[in-house]
DNA sequence: GCCCAGGAGTGCA
DNA sequence: TGCACTCATGGG
């Protein structure tokens, strides 16, 4: 078992997993166990300082994007003068964007379409227990992301008695073909021929294919506009544009190669109620 | 019964 | 291109 402490500041359990970036994490213990693929670790804090146990310390270390400085980037978000944004900043420095896998966010988002984060949790959690490898960690059973192969012979069928609703095709067509081609051309692209090209995919458009990039592809240059982005663009903001995409453009153009940053901070404060 | 949820596909002008 | 309509499902 490998053990990984960093100051609690900024990293905080609750807030880097509550923010709506990961699905697969369930209380354990005095913390957290975090699923990633076919990974677990034991997540928890005193306060002072966070720990990670796991059985792949770079692993997680990469994950939970442990090497990059957030001071600096909360800082960053103080500068705007936007009040939701600064206290958001302020009270959740310890939330980090986490460096995931990028097919689990593939299918992870085209499941959260129109949907609720319990819901999308517990149809995530079904179909982990039906088609993914039973594994073991600290004395707890889980499942593994399944693997393209497995989701693609499925059938669509399984997704709809998993819960997934009509999106059942578009996961199983997606997983047909992620099985067939493999995404590794997605990872030479760069962020806007990336969305660009899961777009292409069925059941990924706009939103879906900026939080692919943002969590599963680590490209903070995204910035994925949905319902609560749109409130926050407007009430905090004062925007008066309706166009998702151009929202998408006025935040990217406005935080740049922090965008992905600076949206968890908004989302998550905004839903906080900060 | 209604509305909403980290929206997207389709058809038609 | 723009825009209305529709799509399962569960919770409030």
């Amino acid at each position: 078992m490998e053990k990984i402490e960093y100051g609690a500041e900024f990293f905080n359990p609750l807030h880097t997993l509550d923010c709506g970036q990961i699905f697969r994490f369930t209380p354990f213990k005095d913390g957290f166990m975090v699923i990633s693929g076919e990974k677990a670790c034991y997540l928890h804090s005193d306060g002072k300082k966070t720990v990670v146990e796991c059985d792949d310390g770079d692993y997680f270390y990469n994950f939970f994007d442990l090497e990059r400085d957030y001071s600096a980037i909360v800082e960053k978000a103080k500068s705007y003068g936007v009040p939701l944004l600064s206290r958001s900043a302020e009270k959740c420095a310890g939330l980090r964007l986490l460096n995931q896998r990028k097919e689990e966010m593939i299918f992870s988002f085209i499941i959260s379409q129109n949907n609720n984060i319990p819901r999308i949790k517990g149809i995530i959690s079904r179909i982990c227990a039906g088609l993914g490898e039973k594994r073991e960690f600290m004395g707890m059973e889980y499942f593994a992301f399944p693997s393209a192969a497995a989701l693609a012979n499925a059938g669509a069928e399984f997704f709809k008695n998993a819960g997934c609703g009509y999106r059942d095709i578009f996961l199983d067509e997606t997983a047909k073909r992620i099985a067939a081609e493999g995404i590794e051309k997605l990872e030479k692209l760069d962020t806007y021929a990336l969305k660009k090209e899961l777009m292409t995919y069925k059941g990924i458009g706009a939103k879906v294919a900026d939080c692919i990039s943002l969590f599963g592809f680590s490209r903070r240059d995204s910035f994925p506009v949905d319902v609560w982005i749109e409130k926050i663009y407007k009430e905090d903001f004062g925007g008066k544009l309706t166009d998702r995409n151009k929202i998408c453009d006025y935040f990217c153009g406005l935080f740049k190669e922090n965008s992905g940053y600076m949206q968890q901070y908004l989302f998550y404060g905004k839903r906080q109620n900060l």
